[in-house]
Parts: C-alpha cells; structure tokens; sequence
DNA sequence: TGATGCATTTTGACACTGTCAAGATGTATT
DNA sequence: AATACATCTTGACAGTGTCAAAATGCATCA
C-alpha cells in the first residue's frame, strides 16, 4: 500500500517520488514538443534525473509506456466525446455536426497524441497493452454506437450501421491525417472540409 | 556522363555496378518483408556486400533513399490510376467504383510502401525530396481531377470539387489505414466497407 | 528493536543505429 | 602518363533500447 493517499500527488512513493506519473507527464510534453520519433527513454530519464534504466521498473518496454500514455489519451477523447452526445439540449443532427467537427480538431490540436493513439506503432503487430485494449476498444464501440443512432433517427442515409460508421469514421481519419502529416497543408480550411464530409454523410430527404 | 548508357542497367557503374538500383531495390524488399521501422542502412550495406558508409554516395540521407523509394510508389500508382480512368469500355461510374476498389486495394497490398508515400515520415516538416514532390503532387492533382470530372458528370453530389476530393480521398486514406495499422481487424471485409463509401458518396438522383 | 524481504534505483555492458571525416581505390579525361 | 573525380572503406562519435547484477532504501515481521 502506497503511503500518504489521503492527499493525493505528495511525493506518494519511496525514492523519487512516483517516478510513474513523472515520466509519463514530461513524456507527453516531450513527445509534443518534438514528436513521437524525438522521444527516448534515456533522455526522459535524465530529465526526472535518475538514471537510463529507472524507467524498466514502472514500464516493461518503451512501448509499454507508448501504449500507458495512449490510453490516457483515449479516457480524455472517451469523455470529451459522450459528454457531447449526451447533450440533452442540442438535437441529434447538431449533435452529429458537432461530433465530426470535434474529431477532427481533436486530432489537430493534439496531433502527436492522435498519431500515438491511432497509429501504427501501437497496433500493429500485438503491440498493444492489455490495458491500451481495455480503454480503446469501448471508445471504438462508442463511435459506431452514436452512428447507429444517428443513423436510426434518420439523420445518417444508409442500412448497415457498422459499415456506415466504419466509412465516417475513416473519413474523419483520413481528413485528420492528411492535415496532420501535411499532405493538406491548407489547415485554414479544415473546418470547409469537415463541413463539406458532413454535408455529404447527412441524409437528403427533403 | 556514364558509361554504356546504350543499353540500360548492363553494369553502368564502376566498383559495385550500379549500386544506387541494387540498395533501392533490397530496400523496397526489406520494407516489405520487415517494415520500414526496421529497415537500416547499415543492415542494407551488407546485404549489398559493400560498406556501412557506401549508400552514402548515391543518397545523401536515410531520408532520401526513404523517398526515392516513395517516388516509384507514385510513378507506378500514378501509372494505374491513369490507366483506368483512361479505359473507353467503361462508364464513369464504373470507373469511379474502380478507383475506390483499386485504391484501397493499392494500399492493403503494399502496407508499408503506402506508409512511406502517405505517411508523416516523409511529409512532415521539410523532410520531402524536391524529386518526391515533382513525382507526388501531379499525382495527388491527378485524383482531384478525376473526382472533379466524376462530380461534373453528376455521378458524385455536392457543389465543390475541391472539397469533395479531399473528403472522398480523406475516406479512402482513412479506411486504407484503419485496415492497414490493424485497428479495423476484419479484412474479409474490405471490399464491403469500400463498396459502402462508394453508396454514400455517388449521387441519389432516381 | 533488529532482521528479513521487496520495491526501487544504479552501474556496466551489449548490440544496434545514423552519420561524419579522412583516406584508399579504381575509372575517365586530359 | 598524369591528373581529376567518382566511388568505396576504415575509424570514430553520439545516440538508442534493453538486459544482468549489484546497490539502496522502505515496510513489515519476529
């Protein structure tokens, strides 16, 4: 049992003092000052000053602590996203609107993050964390559930709502990446093409 | 000026014969077989028989050879595209649901060479070839071109083709690398998830 | 209290990596 | 034959991730 626990983050741990939580805060600001590429274990140690291989005590691997900082991202994006579906005082088609917007410029605003969390590095291959698992697969869910409902109240067109949310989804990944890996390098204009994408996933009744 | 340009590819170097092409193409392979992630220089040498600083002399960075690498990508993929969209037999709606098909298809087959041409490695921050871009961007102009044709025939909607391009290829690139990064799991499903994109975005006129 | 056990951290080492500087080697041109 | 140049090699440097073994400090038990 760790000491001190009554107030939380007072030096809770032996030596350092939750070296844990240390390295994966200067890990997340080291990988968005300079990206995922520029992050190494041994420079993040040294910045908690403590030796190279302090770090294998509270993450088996580099990508262990790749997958811990991941996960984080997918609580926050988690709860970001179905606070906004759970709004009562919007309608669903606003609602829809501003899920898409919200992606994309999540993915914008955080794109080392974004990259970390919906990149290769993590999923290919059995890189995953069974913790990384555990936190995305029910944010993932969460994605095509909303679709399901979108397109049940008739705001989304189409008959098969997995498939439907697989495409939206990966048009919103898609958009997200090209503006981040710069291959669109208009970023003023990311708000057209995400308002353009919904235009063209709406249903057209009337 | 090289020796014995009369005949291509017969020997036109001096000590190895033509190193630049064997590294490119050894490098193509190991990418293949291993991922780019684990592709070095120095592992590249020596499967040439040559020095560790040899590929020095034909490509001044890892980064250049990267790209190189991507340049054949386009020009084979620039190559196909054209040639379907330049098929007489078919109808502009067939051509389209072959684009979409082949895209994805392009991609699926040759995960990490599509990584290296679409990927942040190379686009991010100054790290293109002035080659690369000379050979990528007719390219990425050619599929705005189609789609704008396709758009001006009805047989895509909305009103701005720009815009539709870039969210119908934002689709295309999304779904290529959800499938390809292994978070959508299920590859049987390819096709279905494409033919789906294909029904939300052609036009509803009947 | 002292002793034991365990979590934590360090030191040393290994095998890699990209890349630079200087020198050696071979080819082409004068 | 001599010079210039493209090509290749050797040596070195600063990084990297990660393992093994030893050292340190805290907590609990006798």
């Amino acid at each position: 049992m760790r000491p001190s626990q009554s107030q939380k983050s007072v030096r809770p741990s032996y030596h350092h003092g939750d070296l844990r939580q240390t390295l994966l805060r200067s890990a997340k600001q080291l990988i968005a000052e300079a990206g995922i590429e520029n992050l190494s274990l041994r420079r993040l140690a040294e910045r908690a000053g403590v030796s190279r291989t302090a770090p294998y005590h509270h993450f088996s691997d580099k990508n262990d602590l790749l997958c811990a900082i991941a996960a984080e991202g997918f609580r926050r994006r988690h709860q970001t996203a179905a606070a906004e579906f759970d709004n009562k005082a919007k309608s669903m088609l606003e609602k829809f609107h501003d899920y898409m917007n919200s992606y994309v410029q999540f993915a914008v605003d955080n794109p080392e993050e974004y990259e970390l969390m919906f990149g290769r590095s993590i999923w290919k291959q059995q890189n995953s964390t069974e913790e990384l698992r555990a936190v995305a697969y029910p944010c993932f869910q969460h994605q095509v559930d909303m679709i399901r409902c979108w397109q049940s109240c008739g705001v989304i067109s189409g008959d098969n709502a997995l498939r439907s949310a697989q495409v939206i989804w990966g048009a919103l990944h898609g958009i997200a990446k090209l503006f981040i890996d710069g291959i669109y390098t208009d970023t003023a204009k990311i708000e057209e093409v995400t308002q353009c994408a919904i235009d063209m996933f709406i249903a057209k009744n009337i």
